[in-house]
DNA sequence: ATGAAAGCGCTAACAG
DNA sequence: CTGTTAGCGCTTTCAT
């Protein structure tokens, strides 16, 4: 079955030129004859010709492909956290119109954290983006001193002798609106449901809860989960019984946002009524749940966008000054709170 | 910054010995001394070598990395729809147990298809499996043609000259199981929202309703989706308008009977009690849908892992003789039917 | 047990 | 405009 994969050596021999000309033609070169570039093309065709790409990679030093890491078990990005999901859209549209490939790697043992370390100093691809980040990671650091080109979606946890880029949402802006937004409507015992302290994600938006409680001068109700649906369930039900007449909570992803609905059902609560709850994402989903969750938008798919246009430029060798962007979020607001 | 990456040869000059013997060592031969490799595993160390996979590809004709291809557009795999993820899920374990890359290829449109196509003949990956396959593609078959290991998830559509490996599920078991229930719940004017005709399990699962439909002598009222969310709501919304006393439908995928649940919500239908639903993948959300979905199993994480095992044995030189697989499906009722 | 040498298939100067 | 030539970094006989 293996039939035999022809080589330039054989497109030259057949369309009687060298080896070089093939080259040029394959590669698109505009300095050859119209006559011998037909002659080739149409070997190329009979044989069907592929260009090796272990070849082309060893002598021109690329793959014209690009790694985007996820520090996490493929368990945990393809759940029903529709995050990882988003930012991989926005960096496949970014990439394929730039007809690179996109390598996706998961990442969430050690045993697959090294994996895909060895991958990316193989020299496998061009460039290598992270996103979901947990602690500090050193690979990042590791990779950029090695000279590849990498970009991170999540502002870093530590500030490292070698920055690297990243892009990120203002987590804090959005969750100052959705606090205001539950102080204005007369919410006084509001609590949160914070997201992992690993991560960047969970530790701003905290940060945002509890500096605008603090301003209020409220007192906060805080329970830890992962982002995961579960975590946010079980949380909420701490929550009520450490203070059973909270009237509102904050979960930092629209996961735990449903989780906790579904806790304040089982507990007997209404929403809004009786407590109030806005999410983190605006998940298509939280248009459905019940009731509709009110939530702060932010623009993972533009995340991903913009860390793959970013990953470009460094690839193409532009200037990778000051790369460093963060997007807006915004409360989107439906019964929920 | 473009640190230069050590080669063999320097590892081989800092460690006094020949490339060849660095090269056994970082191999795992045996055959050489324990000294001498002790003093080569330092030289790797100091320099922080890693071997270079375009190199080492070139020779051994072996990349260590398998693709998945899926003939959608990265906003259809990533959408809410978890149909892919499951797949995904099931393949990276398997493929992370035998230390392979998976490399993950969206080809939704004619240019990434022809990318995609380009990428494997490059000898870029030592296998392709394909998922969620439409109409008769003709790559899987050209792939596999030209010696290349290919497995697919879902029964190719068409018999070709060059039949293809597959493991796929048993759609018409499953949708038996569910009409029946219908029937042996009293529902008379049962209605299905059917998959696009192009993919098997469109195709299948109308088949299992229409059989058991007709065994049971009763007429069929079917509309056509393509298996998202939204399809399956305009889909509802034209059954009803066809025949307002339905009282059951079948959906082919639990997307759709979202889908459809809304629409009977939109059309003032309670369900179960004016219209039952059942849906087919039994997803995690279908659990907390309003009200929880009655729907047909399908072992999609399964299919994953099974594809991926049967991948693993072509890439390995096993018997590649009736891999073929069919994993059996199971309806599962809650409240909605 | 180790080294020397021959490529794997391709691109990129450099001549002509 | 085209061909010749020299590797890219690695594995793998084949000698030793």
């Amino acid at each position: 079955m293996t039939r035999e994969r022809p080589t330039l050596e054989a497109v030259a021999r057949r369309a009687g030129v060298s080896r070089a000309t093939v080259s040029r033609v394959v590669n698109g070169s505009t300095t050859v004859a119209v006559e011998i570039r037909d002659a080739v093309k149409l070997a190329v065709e009979e044989l069907g010709y592929v260009p090796n790409q272990a070849a082309r990679s060893l002598v021109t030093q690329r793959t014209e492909s690009i790694a985007l890491i996820l520090p996490e078990t493929a368990n945990r990005v393809f759940s029903d956290d529709l995050f990882f999901p988003a930012i991989i859209r926005g960096v496949s549209m970014e990439l394929d119109a730039a007809d690179k490939q996109l390598v996706l790697m998961m990442a969430g043992s050690t045993a697959s954290h090294d994996r895909v370390e060895r991958y990316a100093m193989a020299g496998h691809v061009d460039g290598v983006m992270f996103a979901s980040m947990h602690g500090s990671d050193p690979l990042p650091g590791t990779l950029s001193r090695l000279g590849i080109p990498v970009v991170c979606s999540g502002r870093p946890m530590t500030r490292t002798d070698h920055p690297v880029p990243y892009v990120d949402v203002d987590h804090i802006g959005g969750v100052v609106q959705a606090v205001r937004h539950l102080l204005a409507a007369g919410r006084r015992r509001i609590a949160t449901i914070a997201g992992p302290p690993d991560m960047i994600a969970g530790v701003d938006r905290l940060t945002g809860y509890r500096t605008t409680l603090t301003e209020a001068g409220l007192s906060e109700h805080v329970a830890v989960g992962d982002f995961t649906r579960d975590s946010g369930m079980r949380a909420m039900h701490r929550l009520l019984a450490e203070d059973p007449d909270l009237d509102a909570v904050f979960a930092a992803s629209d996961m735990m946002a449903h989780g906790a609905l579904q806790a304040l059902k089982d507990a007997g609560r209404r929403v809004p009524d009786d407590v109030a709850v806005i999410g983190f994402d605006d998940f298509e989903i939280s248009r459905y749940s019940d009731p509709p969750l009110t939530t702060v938008r932010q623009p993972i798919v533009d995340m991903g966008r913009t860390m793959a246009k970013q990953m470009l430029g460094l690839v193409h060798g532009q200037p990778d000054v000051a790369t460093s962007v963060v997007l807006p979020t915004q409360l989107v607001v439906r019964e929920s709170a």
